[in-house]
DNA sequence: ACTGAACTTCAGAAAACTTGAAATGATAAA
DNA sequence: TTTATCATTTCAAGTTTTCTGAAGTTCAGT
């Protein structure tokens, strides 16, 4: 009825305001009466269209007024349903962070301007926990466990391999990396402790050093104080002086996981995240710098 | 659509929502899967309507909202089309809007709490021009001249009388006053010249003293300088000391009237505030005094 | 696996809305 | 003033939308 009001009294006549309404003027002049009966009162001056009432003119502002705010409702609840808008609380694993996320993240912003993304980046317990706590409502996680709790996607196997500083002998070896090992100085880290190898646990039995942190950890492979094992990701952070041999027969892989709450649907906004970012990655195997392209 | 969907999430089961709506519960599901269907996306988490999906919480949140912005909006267009709010701009000649018109605002503004009354005192030829320029919505006037563009409501008959200090001789006399004016001093004044009345005008020719302002002319009476004569409505702004004696045969009098422009419909706020005064007003006669009551 | 309450689906019924034709009313030209 | 023209309203009939009650399905709790 309104939307009906203040297009006649805009366009000045009926004909011409039931043409741009798309209905045939006589249902225009129903719907006038209709509001008028509702409101004991005439809206325009005479029976030409033109000249409106004190009511009509009162009618109109608040008319336009109240159906501008409804259209705007309306827009943000279509553009928030269709993930056009809203919210997406990620957490991340720091090398997926650091490498892989920025061109994800920059494609996905330029297709959903209004979807604003929040990034944590933490190690993948901080992660599971936060998402149970209901912090974060996706996150990237690495060789999660499966649980009842937790929806789990592969995103991608990230291989792990031998790295050390370019002008290692190992370097120009291509075969029998895992037996090298042994006679390398092999630097310990959490992330290739996982590995169930022989012939690295072997290794790592008599390594003399262990860095946690990955940063000081590709510190101490530069200054040729020994090599060390880890997912080609966290390698993609390093310079060119660093050069990383995948290990063959058997290959060792770890699981990049995307994980959300079964519990709860996630917002369109997170869904069509968590889509995208699945869609791009999901099963890639191989060198990380070929997952995927630009557009 | 809204309303139903607000009031499911609010009632948090479809039955007791339908129940509240005045529906069946078909309806209610039939319209709550429209809306799912039109946004894309389920609003609830599981058949059974308690929990809300994201979309489904930022969908009751903006709806609540809205329904409650659109509901006061039209609570105030019926309240402005009931005349129960709205503005009234009105002119009034000076003496009826220190006699009357407080006790006629007093009883309005009690039953019309929202509707604002802006009111301006003046002569009977500004009212007249500023109604024209619509810079008022009704005018209260004295003798106002028919016109095309005006429409005029008799509110009273003010009738002329002679003025005088209580101790004046004439306070006695009953009858006979337009004869007593030609020994009296007569003060003359614009508002009894335009009485057509013989003996009054030969009094007036010999009148000394010619006083326009009223507050003025009853100081002059109350001073002893002579007596005058006078609408009753003027008088009744004055005290105790001052006597009005109405004169017969022929009585004299004054209309009141209502005025307001042919060309445009009134507010309905407008419209409330003439009905209201041409009802208690209209045609009255005899002493200002009697003319209403307060309730 | 069973039970009962909550919800959905479906076909028919009711209500609301829309239309085209004809009547009415208003404005402008003769 | 009359006539012509155009805008608007009215009316009956058709169309779409919404509603209902009965029957079917799902789900939580036994």
């Amino acid at each position: 009825m309104l939307r009906v009001f203040v297009e006649v009294a805009r366009a000045g006549n009926l004909v011409s305001a039931a043409d741009s309404l798309g209905r045939a003027p006589s249902a225009v002049s129903m719907t006038l009466k209709q509001l008028e009966a509702h409101l004991g009162q005439p809206l325009f001056e005479s029976e030409r269209k033109s000249h409106l009432t004190a009511l009509g003119a009162y009618v109109f502002e608040m008319a336009n007024r109240e159906l501008a705010h409804f259209d705007r409702t309306i827009a943000a609840l279509t553009d928030f349903a269709g993930a056009r808008s809203g919210d997406v609380r990620i957490a991340v694993v720091p090398s997926f962070a650091a490498t892989i996320l920025p061109n994800l993240v920059l494609e996905f912003t330029a297709a959903s301007p209004n979807v604003r993304l929040d990034i944590h980046d933490m190690d993948s317990a901080s992660i599971r926990r936060e998402l149970d706590r209901e912090r974060i409502d996706l996150g990237i996680v690495s060789d999660a466990r499966q649980s009842s709790d937790v929806r789990l996607t592969q995103l991608a196997s990230d291989r792990f391999g031998v790295v050390m500083r370019s002008d290692n002998p190992l370097a120009k070896r291509k075969k029998a990396l895992w037996q090298a090992l042994a006679d390398a100085d092999l630097i310990a880290n959490p992330l290739c402790e996982r590995i169930d190898e022989p012939r690295l646990r072997a290794a790592l039995e008599s390594a003399r050093l262990r860095v946690h942190n990955t940063t000081t950890l590709l510190a101490m492979v530069r200054a040729g104080l020994g090599v060390t094992v880890l997912p080609e990701l966290v390698c993609q952070q390093a310079d060119a002086q660093i050069v990383f041999r995948a290990l063959d027969n058997p290959a060792a892989a770890r699981r990049i996981d995307l994980i959300s709450r079964v519990r709860d649907t996630p917002s369109p906004a997170t869904a069509s995240f968590a889509a995208f970012v699945t869609e791009r990655l999901a099963g890639r195997e191989g060198a990380p710098s070929e997952w995927f392209q630009l557009t």
